[in-house]
DNA sequence: TTGTTAAATTAACAATGTTAAGTATCAATA
DNA sequence: TATTGATACTTAACATTGTTAATTTAACAA
């Protein structure tokens, strides 16, 4: 029964409840074993109207990531607020770990997930913006630091130390989201693991002196 | 036309010569995109051929993850032979990471896949293998590093500390593989970033004193 | 009224993992 | 030697999936 015409509100609005629906699914029980019909029938559709919101599965999942990441940003932006830029960098892998480990699944497919890469010019958020950009958050903070003449004299690349300290962050919380229940490793509790990295990240990184 | 009776070594050499079909499919193009009825064709058989030696897809994909652990430990065992433990441990991390680079896609099934946990009693490879059990093979070094006293003084679980270097190198690894292609971050070389994390973990980690 | 467009539906398709049923070959036994 | 039975396969068949095509209904415009 297909009735009235709607605003664009009411197309905008119906897009983001397929993707909540979508997300709430995806993120409970993985991409591949959610089907289109099951989506559908969760909002009360037919799994064909997904198909005029959304090109296909993949650009579904890919609008999903985007809103997550948006909300990693968002969830990251109080900390910015805090003066000393070392007690920042800190905050800020505290930060990213929390969301990593209390949103494992989006996580996963955020940032563990094979997908078609993510272009700047095809997704709604602004690139190096301070609300929407989580790397560029780190960024920011790991240049704050560089500023401060805070990192040991050989380390000058931004980029590069943004990139290993969150590549460390993001090993401890991957390999605690896809091995954690594994039973070949004797595995320690996962806040001391997470402690540990961010001890030896900043007595890896910065200068001895005070 | 199903000939001959075969022998114990018959059915062995089927068995790997479905798995290593498998193997090259899923790690061409991924688990999910690969279809039973095309590994069988590969190796000429009908794809319920693949049913009398495997349960399913999934345990198509442990078996081949188990034979990939037993790889990742072969190729690490003449590092161990490095007599100072200090740069065996280096070592150690980047032949991982080799190995991790070089098979992106084996990686990608053993350590960042979601599938049943893998438990020691249903697996073929000994742990606490020197010879067939990687992790063992990190807790050992990370083992004789500490007892020449060489790690900070802070520094007492072993298993904490095997598990943050792992967690170290496996971020950089895994970061390169699922989002190098990635267009929003600016990404600096792969080997730049190994460099300087196994540079930050051993000076986060060592004693200063020599 | 008539036509056109929008929003949805149902029907249909090809592909997939998997199971069931069938078939040919060998080995042993009667 | 004829029969039995297991083994190693195959082909058929099923239910489910992502997706497309065809269809229906409602609202608006002329």
């Amino acid at each position: 029964m297909p009735p009235k015409l709607k605003t664009a509100t009411e197309r905008e609005q119906l897009r983001t409840l397929i993707i909540d629906a979508a997300r709430e699914l995806f993120v409970a029980r993985g991409v591949d074993a959610v089907t289109m019909r099951e989506i559908a029938k969760r909002i009360g559709y037919s799994a064909t109207s997904i198909y005029l919101h959304f090109a296909d599965k993949e650009a579904l999942l890919k609008a999903i990531c985007d809103t997550d990441f948006l909300a990693l940003a968002t969830s990251l932006k109080n900390i910015m607020q805090i003066a000393d830029p070392v007690e920042r960098m800190q905050a800020l892998g505290r930060g990213y770990a929390a969301f990593a480990l209390t949103h494992p699944n989006h996580y996963r497919l955020m940032f563990m997930t094979a997908h078609a890469p993510i272009q700047p010019e095809n997704s709604n958020l602004q690139q190096n913006s301070a609300e929407q950009d989580a790397y560029f958050q780190l960024k920011t903070v790991v240049s704050a630091v560089h500023s401060a003449g805070r990192f040991r004299a050989d380390l000058q690349d931004v980029d590069l130390i943004a990139q290993t300290i969150w590549a460390g962050v993001h090993g401890v919380c991957s390999l605690q989201i896809s091995m954690s229940c594994d039973k070949w490793v004797n595995w320690t509790d996962i806040s001391a693991r997470l402690q540990l990295m961010q001890t030896v990240m900043l007595r890896g990184l910065l200068r001895e002196d005070k």
